[in-house]
DNA sequence: GTCGTTGGCATTTTT
DNA sequence: TGCCAACGAC
């Protein structure tokens, strides 16, 4: 095996990302230029050039999925199943150092990884003495400022008191010094900790880091872009090592960092050489993905951000001419959703597959629409994200059956199945259950044996819970004799869980049961139970069946990494994209976020890109008019072409007033925008239509399709404020009232 | 303790 | 508009 063969076929860029293997290299890798590769082939070139051994690689990824993908195509480049390796999650990697040295942060190697759930379940517990009105400050939002603390590597005692901001009448901090003090004496942590405690015996046990530091020779981290501030200390502890150079390479794209709200720092990469000196940077620029006009607008779009670390992505294909950007003005939303639906029919008559259309949307709210529109027209689709396979509540609850098998005291997992199915354990005997816990000092489990022989429960509930208690002595009897398959099975049975399932009469409930045999089936695949729940906590995600031949619906943020050969990106409309919660908090950085967000949206697709705005759009209850997304105006002219066109907001102003007496009579009909006008073509008719439109002015009496009739409150530009009789006051787009002759 | 009703509410979510 | 959570009635 050469190494060579593996550098073949590589541009001169790609080349200098992997063969520079020696100190601190920062790749800037555009959407679509081949950044996968260059890591996993960056890991064989070390590997087969003699650098270093397996091992002594560590390999960071964000998700599981990108962990395995690169797994895979490591063996399939060195020739033999990668194993053994330091490559995997931030989080998965984290663990299996933390149960190295679980006691220097006063835990035991076998400590439990809680789940969100889990979480909130102690917080409530912890935050009871502080007597919190949750009203006003909802425990998940809590625990959020305490996640935020951890994703920046700070500890209880680390918090000053100026962070802790006031959430929770400024009792944050101390309900966090709590929680990690509980989460303590159950050996247990959460999802933040396994990052946090490891920088934390990093940062204070020298013999520890060095131990890694002559352990890992090389480091390589994906998706550097996206790193919060834990994340970046624990990759800066192992990299810089005294008398030797740091081989760190990240690999990310600043342009495509979308994830700030959950704690990344795009400032990371922004920083890069400063934290690495000598770092040398490699771009990435040849985009082997998309059109050329594709491109090109996503590149003018992306120019409008401010201090990127700069890249300009070219087209890397010779036959990368291809159809403009198209740009959809609609009516509606529901219009929105049809127009989409009408032209994934006729791609699908020409012949193109279906798996290989996406609708991306900016929010969740969105894909009820187009749920809706593509069971109507029989399109197969499905939707990415939502609930995946482990948050479900069946498969939680079977977990929890497990946890509390292999480990009594599990309390938190055996809270949660104690009355599942129902045992008639209610809160007030939940709470008599704590405190005979508490009193003896035992687990929840004790707790029941304890109360079942003083005669603590009565009638139904005792025998149940008797009845549970023997199903898991018995079970845990099995597990030893006959393994974790068959003891699993008889604990689900006998508890009567999947009688639960099997007996309830809603629509999913077969689905359920379905989800339910498949982890039952995973199990097989592990040695012992203890295995599998580790993988579970960590690793499990919803491996989707194999691609089929669907429409994609999911949002942005879940398309980040894929690619498509036709895109809609619907819903580019102000307050919706960029979204309106975002500039109220985030500002010209939430804007600039907004834009990346955009960005990456475009730049999933190969050969078309079809992006739609709606005049009017239905939000919950009511209708809103929105004004098209700014980012419209952004995209370069002479990549996009526009149709059905509505005024954008650079010719509101000579478009309003522009429709007065006229001309949306068949909305319903036509997919096309209210407007038939085509951008810098007016006709004379429109023009003459413009010309003698009467003025919108306050006080004049105006008709609006959807609000009816009302009279202008005040007039500015495009939108006007109108007073309706049926619907209050609203701001609408002027183009879109009619002005009313008395 | 369970069931039904009401009222508040509603981005993005790699682990 | 539709969902979930908290509360009140049996």
């Amino acid at each position: 095996m050469t190494t060579q063969s593996h550098l073949e076929r590589l541009n001169p860029e790609q080349r200098a990302a992997i063969e520079t293997t020696e100190g601190p290299l920062l790749v800037l890798a555009g959407a679509g230029t081949g950044k996968t590769r260059v890591l996993t082939t960056r890991f064989a070139h070390i590997l087969l050039s003699g650098h270093a051994k397996p091992w002594q690689i560590l390999a960071v990824t964000f998700t599981n999925k990108a962990a395995r993908e690169m797994r895979e195509r490591i063996s399939a480049l060195i020739g033999e199943p990668a194993e053994g390796l330091w490559l995997g999650t931030f989080h998965a990697l984290c663990a299996r150092m933390l149960r190295r040295h679980a006691e220097y942060v006063g835990l035991t190697s076998g400590f439990l990884i809680l789940d969100t759930d889990d979480q909130l379940r102690l917080v409530k517990q912890v935050v009871e003495p502080w007597r919190i009105d949750v009203k006003r400050w909802p425990l998940p939002g809590l625990l959020g400022v305490i996640q935020r603390w951890k994703d920046r590597g700070l500890t209880p005692d680390r918090v000053t008191g100026a962070e802790d901001c006031g959430y929770a009448d400024g009792h944050a901090r101390a309900i966090y010094a709590a929680y990690q003090t509980r989460l303590r004496e159950l050996n247990a942590c959460d999802f933040g900790d396994l990052m946090l405690h490891i920088v934390e015996i990093l940062r204070t046990r020298p013999d520890v880091l060095e131990q890694y530091h002559r352990l890992f020779r090389y480091i390589l981290v994906d998706e550097y872009q996206d790193t919060n501030t834990v994340q970046y200390l624990w990759l800066r502890l192992l990299a810089r090592r005294e008398g030797a150079p740091s081989n760190i390479c990240c690999v990310g794209d600043d342009d495509q960092s979308i994830y700030s709200w959950r704690g990344a720092e795009v400032e990371n990469i922004l920083r890069f050489e400063k934290d690495f000196p000598g770092a040398k940077i490699v771009r990435l620029e040849r985009n082997y993905r998309s059109t050329a006009q594709i491109l090109g607008a996503a590149a003018g779009l992306i120019a409008h951000n401010d201090g990127r670390l700069g890249k300009t992505l070219r087209p890397g294909r010779e036959d990368a001419q291809g159809l403009p950007v198209q740009i959809i003005s609609t009516w509606d939303s529901d219009a929105e959703a049809r127009d989409v639906c009408q032209r994934i029919e006729t791609l699908r008559r020409d012949d193109h597959a279906l798996g290989e259309m996406a609708i991306l949307v900016r929010a969740g709210f969105q894909t009820r629409a187009f749920e809706e529109r593509l069971v109507q027209f029989g399109i197969p689709y499905r939707i990415v994200g939502g609930l995946r396979f482990y948050e479900r509540a069946e498969i939680r609850d079977a977990l929890a059956y497990m946890r509390v098998l292999i480990n009594p005291v599990d309390d938190l997992a055996f809270e949660r199945i104690v009355n599942v199915p129902k045992r008639g354990v209610g809160t007030a005997a939940l709470q008599k259950l704590h405190a005979e816990a508490r009193a003896r000092r035992s687990g929840l489990a004790e707790a029941v044996e304890s109360l079942l022989q003083s005669d603590g429960f009565r009638g139904k509930s005792r025998e149940r819970l008797a009845s549970l208690m023997d199903v898991f002595s018995g079970q845990r009897r099995t597990l030893e004799k006959e393994g974790h398959v068959v003891a699993v099975n008889g604990l689900l049975e006998d508890s009567g869980y999947l009688e639960m399932w099997r007996n309830d009469t809603s629509p999913d409930a077969p689905g359920r049961l379905e989800n339910l045999k498949e982890l039952v089936r995973a199990l097989a695949d592990f040695g012992t139970l203890g295995e599998f729940l580790e993988h579970v906590s960590l690793v499990m995600d919803a491996e989707g069946a194999a691609e089929e031949a669907r429409v994609s619906v999911m949002t942005l943020h879940g398309a980040k990494g894929l690619e498509f050969d036709t895109v809609f990106l619907p819903g580019w409309e102000e307050g919706v994209f960029p979204s309106q919660r975002t500039l109220d908090e985030g500002g010209d950085k939430g804007l600039e976020e907004e834009r990346r967000l955009a960005y990456v949206g475009i730049t999933r697709a190969r050969h078309r890109a079809v992006i739609l705005h709606a005049a009017s759009r239905r939000i919950y209850a009511n209708w809103q008019e929105s004004m098209p997304s700014r980012f419209l105006d952004e995209l370069p002219d002479e990549y996009v072409e526009r149709e059905g066109e509505t005024p954008t907001r650079r010719d509101r102003q000579d478009y309003s007033g522009f429709f007065s007496n006229s001309v949306f009579s068949d909305s319903q009909n036509s997919t096309m925008a209210p407007l038939v006008a085509k951008r810098r073509r007016v006709s004379p008719v429109h023009e003459d239509l413009m010309n003698s439109a009467p003025q919108i002015e306050v006080g004049v009496r105006v008709f609006h399709q959807k609000f009816g009739s009302g009279v202008v409150v005040s007039a500015d530009r495009g939108a006007t404020e109108v007073a309706f009789e049926e619907s209050g006051t609203r701001r609408v787009m002027s183009s879109y009232l009619q002005v009313m002759s008395d």
